[in-house]
DNA sequence: TATTCATATAAATATTGATTCATATAATAA
DNA sequence: TTATTATATGAATCAATATTTATATGAATA
């Protein structure tokens, strides 16, 4: 049985995902796309987390970087990603391995389709 | 690497699974809102895939039937849904077992929230 | 066949949200 | 301190889409 705010945050998440801008940030932090470029700071998971500058993901998704800002906040403020900064640079990485395997399942889903 | 075709359609899903009215549809028929009222017609899956017909999915949605209709069409034109008709009512099922993990995967990410 | 029931759809409206443009902030280098 | 680099943000625009209202279709029943 599930409430109405857990319905509410659960469109908000899915909402979030579905944007093609910050869907393409997102495998561009999974190492989809945009592979090997980004510092990988060992966590203790078993893949490495990618950090990626947001310099690196405009450069990546050829997006402009007004729209890669406003989309990074967006995902940060979901706590879908999680910034560190060093410097001017701002790093952002994928915040916890749910994401991933929401991105994962989706992308099984598309590939998997027949005809 | 990831193909623009492959995101597009990765989006549409997420985009598809993200409106408030389908993705409790969805839920309907995942059995976790509207518990046990749906026919059951056990498929060779672990577990029985429940079908519901359109005025059930607007009893437990409370919305419109107009709406439901709208976005059932929607989510079968997707291929998210799958549909068989009985007499003057159709019923409506979740297609694959993706659609299922897809939600499941949001959830708990949205339960797991901490503060 | 006429009527009723279950569902679908077309058109209109309303709302949301992505994208751009211009500008601001914050850190570093000169 | 001024200039430069990296990123963020407010306002405006524009497009997409959820929802409603009204009506149509299609199957069953009288």
């Amino acid at each position: 049985m599930i409430d109405e705010l857990t319905l509410a945050k659960m469109a908000d998440v899915l909402s979030i995902a579905s944007d093609h801008t910050r869907l393409s940030i997102m495998l561009c932090l999974l190492g989809e796309d945009f592979p090997r470029q980004g510092h990988h700071c060992a966590v203790d998971e078993k893949l490495p987390r990618i950090e990626l500058s947001v310099s690196q993901i405009v450069e990546a998704t050829k997006a402009s970087q007004s729209l890669v800002s406003h989309q990074l906040r967006i995902l940060k403020d979901a706590k879908l990603v999680a910034v560190r900064r060093d410097g001017r640079q701002m790093f952002y990485s994928l915040s916890d391995g749910h994401v991933q395997e929401l991105i994962e399942v989706v992308l099984e889903h598309v590939l998997e389709e027949k005809e």
